[in-house]
DNA sequence: TCTGGGGTCCTAGGACCC
DNA sequence: TCTGGGGTCCTAGGACCC
């Protein structure tokens, strides 16, 4: 086997000019509810998955009292009791409109600014080293978005988006970098690998935290350490990054993508179901979500997949899943084209007698609508003329809310299947009904 | 009783072709 | 009897992320 060596390890401090910094917005999802809830600061907060099923977000009161991301939450509700810490279900639409107002005041400071997540954004700093001190800049805007959000963040400054996280994470864990942790040097480099945690590097998995331990390599200094050579033997191109990223090279590419290459709407439901109607309806109610999602993006997808699946965890009960895919001569986001097309599979793959827990649908091969070749033989007549009516049936949802046209196979509201969301904070940001009210 | 949802990228391997 | 050596395309599944 013949093995290309690349030898490209430039020394880190030749490669200053390039410098990235990564804003991560503390413990986010907690932090949004504590903004709209007083008297919460100090205590233990959490915020749970849809379903309320697990702790996805926690404050660092919430750790220390023994609670972990990924928690089921009935398991832990003696701790929750006991401590009195506060729970909410997620509110993604809220999340989401205060992470808008983050990056719009990252933007208003930075050129170059890519959101990477709901809670973090990489800042570009090139040649800004020229005018400012980096250090003193990214905590100069740490400070405005606390103080025009509320919502606190964790800086970190680095030749590489891998140990600019590294940076981040020191940041939010010691209180004396003020928020902000630049790591600029070789010295600060290595100190910062020796003492991080190998399995929390960006890109370190659980596959490969094992596989490296297997090798002999316990912190992220030793695995940068190794040879060129001995990283490409082990491992492949994901691994190869990782490396290069530890070593100060920049090579992870997180550009944003204009269009996702695949949208998905699922959801387990709150109680499980066999029926095949009560899953027509959650396909119907997915299918249509995902046909929206389309059209936002001014979008088509050419295929669609639906999935359905029995509940993992009981294993007393017998075990079913399965899935199927139709695809459509020409890309749409028509409704009631991607709906039709769903339930059909779902017709084909439905297996009565087995309770269901959860179902989905993903479309994918998505292309810009401006682009969609045309089809001499398309199913659909007067395409344009149904364009017009989706069009103006957002239009409706938009003015009136969601789900006031819809889909009579989508069914009532408060269905048996329907997530259960017990401690909902309303939607402050985004709906007028329900913004907040302040009593004097 | 109760255990998330939504993505991306990479690789191996099969089918098929010349 | 002997039984090649390239390609491409597609898909499933692994691994990882937040």
């Amino acid at each position: 086997m013949l093995y290309v060596i690349q030898s490209n390890v430039i020394p880190l401090c030749q490669n200053l000019e390039i410098m990235y910094a990564l804003v991560d917005c503390n413990s986010f999802f907690c932090s949004v509810e504590k903004v709209f809830h007083s008297g919460l600061q100090g205590k233990p907060v959490c915020v749970l998955s849809s379903n309320d099923g697990c702790i996805v977000s926690l404050t660092p009161e919430a750790k220390r009292v023994g609670l972990h991301r990924g928690n089921p939450i009935f398991k832990v509700m003696d701790i929750v009791n006991r401590y009195g810490v506060r729970v909410f279900s997620s509110n993604m639409e809220l999340y989401a409109a205060m992470s808008r107002r983050i990056v719009n005041i990252l933007r208003q400071s930075v050129k170059h600014v890519e959101n990477y997540s709901i809670d973090e954004s990489f800042c570009f700093l090139d040649g800004y080293e020229k005018h400012y001190n980096l250090e003193e800049f990214m905590r100069e805007i740490a400070r405005k978005i606390d103080t025009w959000t509320g919502i606190p963040v964790s800086v970190g400054v680095a030749p590489s988006k891998t140990l600019a996280k590294i940076g981040s994470k020191f940041a939010k864990q010691y209180l004396g970098y003020r928020n902000v942790c630049v790591i600029d040097t070789e010295e600060k480099r290595r100190k910062a690998l020796s003492l991080f945690d190998l399995a929390d590097v960006w890109g370190i998995g659980r596959r490969t935290f094992e596989r490296l331990t297997y090798l002999g390599v316990h912190t992220p200094l030793e695995f940068a350490d190794k040879s060129e050579s001995w990283v490409r033997r082990n491992f492949h191109k994901p691994g190869i990054q990782t490396w290069m990223e530890l070593n100060g090279i920049p090579c992870i590419d997180t550009s944003e993508v204009v269009r996702n290459q695949s949208l998905c709407t699922s959801r387990s439901f709150g109680e499980m179901v066999s029926d095949l109607p009560s899953l027509k309806a959650s396909v119907a109610t997915f299918a249509s979500s995902c046909s929206n999602k389309l059209r936002t993006q001014h979008a088509g997808a050419k295929s669609v997949m639906v999935f359905i699946s029995s509940n993992r965890f009981r294993e007393d009960l017998p075990q079913y899943s399965n899935a199927g895919t139709v695809t459509f001569p020409i890309a749409t986001s028509d409704t009631l084209e991607i709906t039709y097309a769903a339930l059909r599979i779902l017709q084909d793959i439905y297996h009565p007698g087995i309770k269901y827990k959860k179902s989905g649908v993903i479309v994918s091969d998505i292309e810009g609508l401006s682009c969609v070749q045309g089809d001499l033989f398309d199913p659909v007549p007067n395409r344009p003329e149904r364009a017009k009516m989706m069009q103006s049936i957002d239009i409706l949802n938009q003015r009136y809310g969601i789900k006031t046209v819809k889909l009579a196979v989508e069914g009532e509201e408060e269905q048996v299947w329907k997530v259960k969301r017990a401690y909902q904070s309303p939607n402050y940001l985004t709906d007028i009904n329900e913004i907040l009210t302040i009593q004097i």
